[in-house]
DNA sequence: TTCTTATATAATAATGGTTATAAACAGTAT
DNA sequence: ATACTGTTTATAACCATTATTATATAAGAA
């Protein structure tokens, strides 16, 4: 089966100035096809068979361009590498210390938490960010030996 | 009036293989009165009067001690720098996406969220991140300007 | 189809926050 | 005094990301 959200993707991008590109194509096709968060490095040896003179710039271009349109959404993390995720739908991500693994999570969202911020701290609230940490259940296994 | 959080900290140090020199105390000491929340070149330029050969390996080596032992925190956000709180009570935070500026928010825990991601994902949780972004009311007038 | 040109790619250099290294230094214990 | 341990300073290294620029190419026009 085809990936739906591929393609609309796809098509929103037809309908600006952007080009596509077999580099592009395959970027964006990695992106909405992983289950995981890819750092720009994965993303970028992912794809070194079918391109092996694509520049890392070419990547992290790409990047910003589907940032830019909406596509994608980046992850940061301190002075580790960020991590896009596809999925631009509202959800929170439970975070392993340990391996890094991230795993989706859904939650409803903190409304309150915006209403309380903007009234104690009178700003024009945007947006808001939460994450869990912990220990993922292969790492509790492995620590368990 | 002395602070007593500094002199609290001081003491905790004491009772380690931590040495105090004059830097270090100079740069804790900045961090307990400072209200907002700098990083390590703030740190850095802020203590250069008084220290002017002072390397800032030795800012990063001692936010490390600070936050070893439990007197700091450190708050990061993607590729920019990290920030430095040394209130490590319990809050979150509201930045403001024009200017940087992080104020301080309390807000009951979301125990919650952390019960249910430890349900649904099996993770062991440690504890989580919240933070709200927006623009701050000094931003906002300048904005309607 | 061929032409045109704005956009994209690849290779490489630069950036900037942070960390590593190593020599000099400063307390403390023996 | 000597040895020991931890600290500072100066500087180099690291590494993710961005900037630069020459070359290549996608896509609309002719
Ligand atoms: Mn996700
Ligand atoms: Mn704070
Ligand atoms: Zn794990
Ligand atoms: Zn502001």
């Amino acid at each position: 089966m085809e990936n739906t959200e591929l393609r609309e993707a796809l098509q929103s991008l037809k309908s600006t100035k952007v080009r596509m590109t077999p580099q592009r194509h395959a970027i964006l096709e990695f992106l909405f096809d992983c289950e995981q968060h890819p750092t720009a490095d994965e993303i970028y040896k992912a794809l070194e068979d079918k391109f092996p003179n694509m520049s890392v710039a070419t990547v992290y271009n790409n990047l910003r361009v589907f940032k830019d349109a909406g596509l994608v959404r980046e992850l940061t993390y301190g002075d580790s590498s960020s991590r896009f995720d596809s999925n631009t739908s509202d959800h929170y991500h439970v975070i392993c210390d340990d391996c890094g693994k991230i795993v989706d999570f859904h939650y409803p969202g903190l409304d309150e938490v915006e209403t309380l911020a903007k009234h104690i701290a009178g700003f024009n609230v945007r947006d808001h960010r939460m994450e869990v940490y912990g220990t993922c259940p292969d790492c509790q296994k492995k620590l368990a030996n």
